[in-house]
DNA sequence: CTAAAACCTGACGCTGACGTGAGGGACAAG
DNA sequence: CTTGTCCCTCACGTCAGCGTCAGGTTTTAG
């Protein structure tokens, strides 16, 4: 499939996937005029690379990730690489679970009658 | 206190605190000369903007946050917001965790021996 | 009173992950 | 052949959250 197809499937841009491509993260073959043509793998390729992104990995660690996900690298060092950016999402989890709790907290004291401003509605819509 | 302080209790630099103020986030009286004094509470205020921050959220989110965390403002509205971001921040940590698990995944198969160059080693460090 | 340390206000710099044209080919349809 | 749609490569623009330097003022220590 060409770029746009790609882009379509993955709901990524088409610049950044040739951002992506800049960066060494994604790879294409080319047709006799320069396009890029990708195989299925790259929709699920991308899909990684889209989570790592949301993980708040910067493309830099991304790149230095995939070798050993594409398994052709498996070295003492490669897995402990894995192992730290699984700790530092661990911790990401940790802050985000922070402040969430932190909102739990106002929001509980805000919908509580405690506020002054007390009065109770059942808009109630609590998920 | 003055910024140093505070900058030195937070763990913040003076320059983020500056910034914050700038943002409308955090407020400081002033001196005759002009320099900026906090009360004790101020410590508290800036760890709570640093987790919001931590969480992903932008400065203008959290300033419409914060007249609801200072209990100002209790609207349908305001409650809303609050429920909003929180959901925001369990979207983000549900990312995380499908990040974190595909990193999983990609760590057992690069211990396992079914790479090819399998070598096991008793470094084993699993959390 | 003086020197050092801390503070002030601009204002420009930086970084990463793209957005957004500009200007010009590629390629299937009719 | 031409029209339309997709694609290409530069290359500059953006935005947030500060870092950093410049030039000047205030506060504190001695």
């Amino acid at each position: 499939m060409r770029i746009g197809e790609l882009a379509e499937k993955t709901g990524v841009s088409v610049r950044a996937l040739r951002y992506y491509e800049e960066q060494g993260l994604l790879t294409a073959d080319r047709s006799g005029g320069g396009q890029r043509h990708y195989g299925d793998s790259a929709v699920e390729r991308v899909h990684l690379i889209q989570a790592l992104y949301a993980a708040g990995l910067s493309s830099r660690t991304i790149l230095d990730l995939l070798p050993c996900v594409d398994a052709k690298v498996n070295t003492p060092e490669s897995r402990a690489l894995l192992r730290a950016e699984r700790a530092r999402i661990d911790e990401q989890i940790r802050q985000l679970r922070d402040a969430r709790d932190r909102l739990d907290a106002v929001i509980a004291s805000s919908e509580s009658p405690t506020s002054g401003c007390a009065h109770v509605e059942s808009d109630a819509l609590v998920p």
